[in-house]
DNA sequence: AGCATATCATAAGAAAAACCGATATTGCAA
DNA sequence: TTGCAATATCGGTTTTTCTTATGATATGCT
C-alpha cells in the first residue's frame, strides 16, 4: 500500500512550467519529457491529491484554485531546493579544499607558519585552518570532527582517535640569564640537585615524565611553583623564580631575545613526544591527506 | 542524462528519521521499507548530491555538516507539504460542498431567499454562496470561474458561456399611486401615448426591448429621465417623475408597501427573459448540479 | 456549419527504478 | 579476539515511469 505520493523536484518543475506556459506539451519539452509522460505525471498527481490542478478541458488550459495552491508549493520548494544546493556547494568547496588543524599552544606560531608556508607551496588553491587550543580541547576538537588533525603532546591512541608519531622534542633546562648555571652549555642531570624548580601541575604527562627522569637520575629538586602551561613557566623562570625543564623548541624565541638560556642535559634522553591525532577510519580529503604526508615526512624524531 | 535528483517526500521523511534516530534500520522500519532499500536510497542520494550526509563508518551513525543542511531542508519541505495538504483539504471541502451563484440585483433578495430555503432543505450540509453584481460583472464572474452559475437577464450563449432559459418575467407599467392611470388594473399599450416616461439607458437590452415594443404598438412616450438600474427608476416613478415599464416581480415589495402601482399591459406580450448562465463544459460538483436542477424545475415561464 | 490544426489523453510495451531477501562486511563491546 | 548488531552489497523481482502510436477534443478558419 502506497501512503505517500512520490513527487520529486522534477515533478515540481514540470507543474510550475505547465502553470507558467499554460501548456503541458511546452512544459514537457522544457523538462526533456515526452508530452505523454508529462500528461501522465500530472494526471497521476491529480489522482493522488484528489483535486484537479488544471482545467485541461479548455485551451489554453486554465489553472484551478487548487492548482494555484500547488503552484505556490512548487515555487516554495524549488526555491528551498536552490538554497540547499547553494549551501551544499559552499560546503563542498570548503570540505574539499581546506584542512582543519587544532594544535596546542606550545606547538607555536612560528612552527606553524613554516608548515603553512610549505603547505601553501604544495596546495596553492587550498586553505589551511589552524586553531590553537588547550590540549584537552585539541583532543575534543578532533573527536567532534571540528578539526581533521590535532597536534598535541603525550597523546595516546584510544578507541576513537589514532595518535601518530610526529616529533620528539629534546627537553632542556631553562634558566634565567643571570643564573649560576647560565654559562654552561651542557649539564648533567646531577647539576639540578636541590635547585629551585618550577614545575608543571602534577597531573600533566609532561610533569610525570620529568619526575620519572629525575627519580631515575636520583636527583631531587625543590619545587617552588607549579603551572599548567609553558608560557607561565617561562615567565617565572625569566623572572628568576627558579629553573625548569621544557622542550627546546618552545624557547627558541626567548633565547634569541636573551630572556632565557637553555642548557642541554648531558646524555640527551629526555624528549617530549608531539603527535598527530585524528579520528579512526576518517576519510580525509585530498588536501588534508596531503598535509598529513607533509607533516609525517618531516617526522624529525629526536630533533631540537 | 539525468539532471535532477528524483527525491520524493518519502525520501525526505526517511532522511529525517535517520537523522533523528541515528539509525538507518529504525528509519527504514518507520517508513515501511527494508533496511536494504533505505540503505540504497541514502547511498544513491549521497552519490547524486556528491556529499555524504551521514558518517555510517561509526555507530551510532553521525550526521555530517552537509547532513545537517539537508536535514533542515527535509524539515522545511515536509512542513510546507503539510501546509499544502491542509489548505487543499479546506479547498476540497469547499469545492465539494458549496455552490457559487452570481445574480443581478434585480433578481432580488426575496426571490433568492426562497431559493436558498429550498436549497437548504435539499442539501442540509451544503453551502450556497450568492453575490449580487451588476449584469456585466455577473457574466465576468462566471467567465472567470468565480461563480458556478449566473442569473442575469437578456443573456445569450457565447463561445465561452451557455445561457439556459429560466424565467420570463412579465413586464408591467409602473406608476405612482397618485397617477392618473393608477386606478386601472389593465391598460392597452395605447394608453401610454405621450406619457412622461422614465427609461433605462439606451444601450441596455431591456430598453431596446421596450423601444421595440412601443414602436410596434405605434406608441410614443416622452422620455424624461434615464437610469442604468431599476432601483433608481423605481424611486423616480414613486416620486411622480413619470411612469415606466419593468418586470412585475421586482416591484412586489413596493406594491405591497403602497409606493408603486403596477398596471398590466392588456395583451401580455412583454417579458424580460432571465437566464441561468454557466461555463461551457463545466463539470459541476454534486451540490451545484443539484441547485441547477432546482432552478430549472421551477422554470416558470411567463410567470408574474 | 465543417474541416484543419494544435493539444491533451490513453494504450501497450520497453526501460528504468525501487525494492526485497540473502549474505557479506564492518563497528563496537565484552 | 569473538560475538552481536548495524550497514553494505548482490542478484533477481516487482513497480513505476517513459516512449511511441493512436485516439479524442478544443479552437480557429473558411
Amino acid at each position: 500500500m502506497l501512503w505517500v505520493i512520490p513527487v520529486s523536484t522534477a515533478h515540481l518543475r514540470l507543474i510550475r512550467d505547465v502553470a507558467h506556459h499554460r501548456s503541458v506539451s511546452k512544459a514537457a519539452r522544457l523538462n526533456h519529457l515526452s508530452q505523454s509522460a508529462a500528461s501522465q505525471a500530472i494526471a497521476e498527481l491529480e489522482r493522488e491529491l484528489e483535486v484537479s490542478l488544471f482545467d485541461r478541458g479548455r485551451r489554453p488550459l486554465e489553472i484551478t484554485s487548487a492548482g494555484k495552491l500547488y503552484l505556490e508549493y512548487c515555487k516554495d520548494v524549488l526555491r528551498r531546493d536552490d538554497e540547499l544546493r547553494a549551501s551544499l556547494d559552499v560546503l563542498k568547496k570548503q570540505m574539499n579544499g581546506t584542512a582543519r588543524v587544532a594544535a596546542i599552544y606550545s606547538v607555536g606560531l612560528s612552527e606553524m607558519s613554516e608548515i603553512e608556508a610549505r603547505f601553501a607551496a604544495r596546495f596553492p588553491q587550498a586553505e589551511l585552518q589552524v586553531q590553537y587550543l588547550r590540549p584537552e580541547r585539541v583532543w575534543e576538537a578532533v573527536e567532534m570532527d571540528e578539526a581533521d588533525l590535532g597536534l598535541m603532546s603525550y597523546a595516546e591512541s584510544s578507541r576513537e582517535l589514532v595518535a601518530l608519531p610526529w616529533r620528539d622534542e629534546e627537553m632542556v633546562v631553562a634558566v634565567a640569564p643571570g643564573h649560576a648555571l647560565a654559562r654552561r652549555g651542557f649539564i648533567p642531570a646531577a647539576a639540578l640537585q636541590d635547585q629551585e624548580f618550577i614545575g608543571f601541575d602534577d597531573d600533566l604527562p609532561i610533569q610525570e615524565q620529568i619526575d620519572r627522569y629525575l627519580r631515575e637520575k636520583k636527583v631531587t629538586v625543590q619545587v617552588v611553583l607549579r603551572f599548567d602551561n609553558i608560557q607561565m613557566i617561562k615567565e617565572a623562570v625569566a623572572h628568576g623564580a627558579g629553573i625548569s625543564i621544557m622542550p627546546a623548541r618552545v624557547m627558541r624565541e626567548d633565547i634569541r631575545q636573551g630572556r632565557l638560556i637553555a642548557l642541554r642535559l648531558k646524555p640527551a634522553e629526555l624528549y617530549r613526544p608531539v603527535r598527530i591525532v585524528h579520528r579512526r577510519r576518517k576519510i580525509f580529503n585530498e588536501v588534508t591527506s596531503g598535509l598529513l604526508d607533509l607533516l609525517r615526512q618531516e617526522d624529525t624524531r629526536h630533533a631540537a
